[in-house]
DNA sequence: GAATAGAGTAACATTTGTAGTTACATTAAG
DNA sequence: CTTAATGTAACTACAAATGTTACTCTATTC
């Protein structure tokens, strides 16, 4: 299993709350345009909300909307809610430390990771939800 | 499964290499530099041989060696070795078409990874295995 | 206040990728 | 001819992610 899709559907799920323009949306709605359970939309949400990206209402009629504008939310911040420690393959990684490399790689390796991480974060911090919300509706036009 | 450890582990294959200074290194000797099977590390030398990153003898007194010198071999060719297709997560994904958000999203969030795939990328490029070595060895000595 | 619709969450099942392992054919050195 | 190695295929075991069911709690509406 390369990597989950955590991230991708997130993006989806903000992107189709930016959509409703506030309005107050369930999540059997949102599973129904990213073609899954309503409580793997849910599972999802509930780290959006702990990062204040979105809020929900309880009870009948309720549901969940952005608590922000979409050009407040950086997808760098719904990277980090939803992924909370990235780890690029270290996790099952133990090499030998009687061996002089395996004693040391480790600790490279991170510092390489670290920086890895930090070029694609760079990335996701310069795209906000807005740009996504602005593509959505731009293709129709043919514009980008 | 957050990810799999193949660069990781094939960072610390060459690095390996590296420090046996040309000699043909057998499979089970690195396998215990890293903790595990050698027909674990056959498999991820099997990759590197095809990006032309190390050579094999077969064979008794066989095994294997850099085919370039370390300040030759960036870590973004050892990443695009082991990692052909990196799918961060849009391999599951297949939202729904009928919708106007799940119509167009796939294709919006492909940008975003190649973005993203891109800032790291742009990092590992800046690392060679003669840093590694290099570190690998100047720990000893306390600098860096 | 009863019915309804939805959030919140736990528990379980399913699927799938990765790593580990065994086995065996092939190759080259001595 | 023996030995030690690569090269692979096949299988097992494991862990992570997702899908699913079921249930409690909460708010709205009639």
């Amino acid at each position: 299993m390369t990597g989950n899709s955590r991230f991708a559907v997130s993006v989806h799920i903000l992107a189709y709350l930016a959509y409703r323009q506030g309005a107050a949306v369930p999540s059997a709605e949102i599973a129904a345009s990213v073609s899954t359970n309503p409580v793997v939309i849910r599972r999802l949400l509930s780290s959006l909300m702990k990062a204040r990206l979105v809020k929900a209402q309880k009870g009948a009629t309720g549901g969940f909307s952005l608590a922000s504008a979409p050009a407040n939310i950086s997808l760098l911040d719904v990277y980090r809610a939803v992924e909370p420690n990235p780890s690029h393959g270290l996790n099952r990684f133990s090499p030998n430390h009687r061996c002089p490399v395996g004693a040391k790689i480790e600790t490279i390796l991170h510092g390489i990771f670290f920086k890895a991480q930090a070029g694609m974060e760079g990335e996701l911090a310069r795209v906000r939800l807005a740009d996504v919300e602005q593509q959505l509706h731009a293709v129709c036009t043919g514009r980008r």
